[in-house]
DNA sequence: TGAATTCTAGAATGAAGATTCTAGAACGTG
DNA sequence: CACGTTCTAGAATCTTCATTCTAGAATTCA
């Protein structure tokens, strides 16, 4: 019945995944995305309300993409190959979705939409909870009740913070990250988590 | 001779580093500064030609106070004593400089500047050459030549990559990082680089 | 084919900020 | 105290974008 889209919800988050990627949050403009798209900025209102709400919806969706991988890897039932697979997870996603990896690590929900719009506000709350559950699931299986929280922060340390690190350099200057992080990556989260050897 | 300056170039640079660092590069407008100030903007324009110059100069000076004590504690005659007690100067300096700290680690010299001015692109490119330096002939002293950069990037990862994993986390909450989590950066300098337990 | 609905086109409008410009004030010196 | 210089004051100007609005086109269904 509706006329078909020219330009759909996912095509314009594309073009602004790219000029984000590209430049920054403060390269995504209405008129830079329009124009990448060969489109008039009227049709990027069509479909996004504001830019901030467009800017919003396009991290939304990428971490969604990234966090699936994530949480079946830690679901693993080995507790350490759940662990070193998380870890590696993390780099290669990156690896293989270099744009995509640039929005996330290279800057932060603030700062892609300047004023995160409220009808967002309770999406965003909840975007990392399934996350953080299969992160503190992941702590009380290795270590038991954690009174003071240094356990917990353990584990977020070698799960995501050191892969965060060791891939940021590469993206910054534009690259896939290396195959050696791949090593730097498992051995720190070895022995951050005292992980030995004889694991995968 | 001259009339005593009201607004120093300094203050200017301090003021600028609060909006940044509460919030952004983007809150750091010309007509932010002076209200902080209780300044026209007129007077931030006797002071730098531009905004752009401006941040680039905050930028040049936050890295510069930074650098000193990252350089002298790696200076230390002890291999061992120098990476750790570098990588931990890092953590401690975030602590005790908040806001500075914000300004290093959760934005890049392109996002304060949108075009870095001319005028101060070598020095940019200069500025991180002492470190840099600094850096490689650690490299050199402890895994000897470095054929394929490996050893070069581990030993970025251990001193540098790692305490800005650590911190960044806390840095975003606007809190000062945790005792924690020099524990985490000791561990992982001490694992990553091989060192063993004896080591202070 | 005609009506209803969904989209695309772009020009017009507005707001936020950077930058410029002209006066005039404040200081140390001779 | 008068002068030359260095600064401060802010109003006025210019740009860059986001956002709005009005027409008009494209499709499907009856």
């Amino acid at each position: 019945m509706p006329r078909p889209a020219k330009f759909t919800e996912d095509q314009i988050l594309d073009a602004a995944l790219r000029l984000v990627a590209g430049g920054g949050p403060g390269a995504a403009t209405i008129g830079g995305i329009a124009a990448l798209m060969g489109a008039p900025s009227g049709s990027i209102y069509y479909r996004f309300k504001s830019r901030d709400l467009l800017l919003a919806r396009l991290w939304i969706r990428t971490i969604k993409r990234f966090q699936q991988g994530f949480i079946a890897a830690l679901g693993h039932d080995d507790l350490d190959a759940a662990a070193l697979g998380a870890a590696l997870y993390n780099v290669r996603w990156a690896r293989e979705h270099l744009d995509e990896a640039k929005v996330l690590l290279l800057y932060r929900s603030e700062e892609l939409a300047a004023r995160w719009p409220h009808e967002l506000g309770a999406e965003l709350a909840t975007l990392n909870a399934d996350v953080f559950t299969a992160i503190r699931d992941h702590a009380l299986r290795r270590y038991g009740e954690d009174s003071d929280g240094a356990a917990l922060r353990r584990v977020i340390f070698a799960l995501i913070d050191v892969s965060y690190a060791a891939g940021r350099r590469h993206l910054i200057a534009g690259e896939p990250p290396p195959p050696s992080i791949d090593d730097l990556v498992t051995e720190t989260c070895r022995c951050v988590l005292g992980i030995n050897q004889a694991v995968t």
